[in-house]
RNA sequence: GCCGGGGUAGCUCAGCGGUAGAGCAGCUGAUUUGUAAUCAGCAGGUCGUGGGUUCGAAUCCCUCCCCCGGCUCCA
């Protein structure tokens, strides 16, 4: 990474140059003055605190690398579609977009591929990047001249008025900046995707088409990166989950509704008995609720009125009422509260069920495990006084903490969601609530963002996003106030002065729902289940079919410690029976053969390691037995 | 739900107006195997669904279902 800093003496003897003639603009892209990214085209006012000087390393200095490179993909799309109408093109985190507003036209590949050699062609001639700084009539005079309503949108939101445009060749568009200087530097240009969005988030709003790129100051870099990007999808949770037989499918039964296979299945029980011996430790009862209920129900809980689109519709009969499956748990639990007159002493009342529940989820949105119509939430509903909030939050933020390290998870991000415009509660109870969310996150050290006004209608909350192999996050954590069921059912507990009152209700899931977190888990190990969890975690390799009787021992024997492990019979050769267990992840193989039987052995091989040499079943199992209570 | 791409054997994919093909997996046989693919033979598909165009459709058009990339929305 290449940082040049100016020091005090520097700013002042440079006064009146322009950043760039101190520097190669191939080594450096863009300054950061007194923290404000700027061209390098900036002129020194000899009075700056500060002037750091970035390459393509640095954050600011690839945004605008990346900025720039929207341009250019912008000026490409306006050169062979002059009818296309520009929006906006941000970069992101990897690489850069541009939204058009193309009427009802779309890009074809064919249209991509000669965007792409277009803004090659851009690249080529090394326009210089000018950044204007202009009159916001004038602005909106240029723009209009040239069709661009949208532009003319957003500069009618602008309070100032001067507004900045940069210019490259005969291509202008309203920005902020900073750029590159020249359209040169963008060695490795590539067009990645294209998709739709929506002008200004909104769906009823105007239809764009998004051109996704991504850019390098070396064809290099390019390359590595797109290595990366096949990497990361061997790992992907849905390629895997049909490589080594986890989970699938099917046409017949519907969208988004998960098969558990025998190996999915075991890891899935394993997860759940871990997280019910988990819960019970640390005070939660265990429930279980039907997965239907009355109309009624999700009347007075209000469901029908904020939720229906997402419910699976009315099941309908003659005589009776109506039922609907159920999308979330919290009504059914909350039916367990009121089944009793609930006294100050009984609180904090946790009761936590591996609930499973369906959702209508738009069609377009499913996606493997991750996001799916029917899942099970490691579901739990907290009710407290107001004075256990505190330690409530604590131990929930505490446990979700113990769980992401128990399956090996460091790389997550912490959101604190607050009030929303509309909600339920009052003030008081929202600012006591997201205090505590906040208060417990720092006591635990757990830095977050805030999120301002992302909280649900009902109550603020706190959610935890892991990444998977290609970059997207998903929530699995949340921790949410309900101020709202209480209210809607009626729930109380008698205090100390005999007097009922509201509790307080905290709904919470910490993996989330056993799908999307065997996703995630699964892109986080690579398929390489640690041995715990791992469906099979022994394969008895004969070395031919004279040593069955042999390796049908050392089955026994494994069965009879626990262990998971199975016989590749097959009458095969050995290698073979190697790579097909290497292909399928398996922890450990035992070889067994000639010399293995006199000894009353086995040969070890370790998945990602290699031959471990030979070793007394005993010991082995010994060695398991460490590797699996280790975790 | 919206925009785009796609659905051919269990899997990965070729064929893209003249009537279906490969590799792997499967089955059978031979081989009795020492750490990532032994050889041979056999079998396997109403080309996602329903309709249309055509003398003729896997191939062109439309409907619906499902998958993929995004958008919007969420565990």
């Amino acid at each position: 990474m290449k940082k040049k800093v100016l020091s005090k003496e520097e700013i002042g003897s440079n006064k009146g140059k322009k950043i760039v003639e101190l520097v190669n603009d191939r080594d450096y892209l863009i300054a950061i003055v007194d923290g404000v990214p700027k061209d390098l085209s900036y002129v020194i006012k000899g009075n700056e605190k500060e002037i750091e000087i970035v390459d393509f390393d640095h954050p600011k200095g690839r945004e605008a690398f990346w900025h720039t490179s929207s341009h250019i993909l912008a000026q490409a799309v306006k050169e062979l579609f002059p009818q296309v109408k520009l929006t906006i093109g941000p970069p992101i985190e990897n690489g850069f977009h541009y939204d058009f507003y193309t009427g009802d036209n779309t890009f074809t590949p064919q249209d991509l591929e000669k965007i792409e050699k277009k803004a090659k062609e851009i690249i080529e001639r090394n326009l210089e990047v000018v950044r204007m700084e202009i009159s916001k009539e004038e602005a909106i005079r240029i723009f209009r001249d040239k069709g661009e309503d949208f532009k003319i949108e957003l500069l009618n939101e602008i309070e100032d008025d001067k507004v900045s445009v940069y210019k490259q060749g005969d291509f202008v568009d309203l920005c902020m900046g900073p750029h590159i200087l020249r359209t040169g530097l963008v060695k490795a240009f590539k067009i990645l995707s294209s998709s739709s969005s929506y002008w200004r988030k909104d769906e009823k709003g105007p239809v764009l088409q998004r051109i996704y790129g991504i850019s390098f100051p070396t064809e290099k870099e390019l390359e590595k990166y797109l290595k990366k990007i096949e990497e990361a999808k061997k790992r992907d949770h849905r390629k895997l989950g049909k490589e080594l037989d986890l989970f699938s499918y099917s046409e017949d039964i519907g969208a988004g509704l998960i098969l558990w296979h025998p190996k999915g299945a075991i890891i899935r029980r394993i997860i759940e008995n871990f997280m019910f011996e988990e819960h019970i430790k640390r005070g939660y009862l265990p429930v279980y609720t039907p997965h239907v209920g009355k109309k009624k129900l999700w009347e007075i809980s209000g469901h029908l009125d904020f939720y229906r689109e997402n419910m699976y519709p009315e099941m309908e009969f003659e005589e009776e009422e109506g039922y609907f499956v159920k999308p979330m748990n919290c009504p059914f639990h909350i039916q367990i509260y009121r089944s009793n007159l609930r006294s100050y002493r009984d609180l904090p009342l946790r009761f936590f069920e591996f609930g499973t529940v369906y959702r209508l989820e738009r069609s377009g949105v499913l996606h493997g495990l991750a996001r799916v119509r029917g899942f099970t939430q490691d579901d739990a509903h907290i009710f407290c006084t107001p004075e256990q909030v505190e330690d409530e939050i604590k131990g929930v933020i505490d446990f979700a903490l113990f769980v992401l390290k128990k399956f090996g998870f460091k790389d997550y991000k912490v959101y604190i969601s607050t009030k929303p415009e509309e909600y339920v509660g009052t003030d008081e109870m929202w600012e006591m609530a997201t205090n505590s969310l906040i208060k417990a996150s720092k006591e635990v050290n757990l830095s977050f963002e805030i999120a301002e006004g992302e909280g649900a209608f009902y109550g603020p909350k706190i959610d935890i996003l892991i990444r998977d192999a290609i970059g997207r996050e998903w929530q699995c954590t949340t921790i949410q106030f309900d101020f709202n069921m209480p209210e809607r059912f009626n729930i109380t507990f008698r205090d100390s002065d005999g007097r009922d009152k509201r509790p307080y209700m905290i709904h919470r899931a910490l993996l989330g729902s056993f799908e999307r977190f065997f996703g995630v888990l699964i892109e986080h190990y690579a398929g390489n289940f640690p041995l715990w969890l791992a469906p099979e975690q022994v394969r008895i390799l004969p070395v031919s079919e004279k040593f069955m009787n042999y390796a049908e021992k050392v089955l026994d024997v494994l069965k009879r410690e626990k262990i998971r492990a199975g016989i590749d019979a097959e009458n095969e050769k050995l290698g073979y029976k190697v790579r097909k267990a290497e292909i399928q992840k398996i922890p450990y193989l035992f070889i067994v053969g000639k010399k293995e039987e006199e000894k009353e052995a086995v040969s070890v091989r370790k998945h990602g390691e290699g031959d471990l040499g030979i070793m007394e079943i005993r010991k082995v199992i010994k060695l398991l037995r460490e590797e699996i209570e280790s975790n």
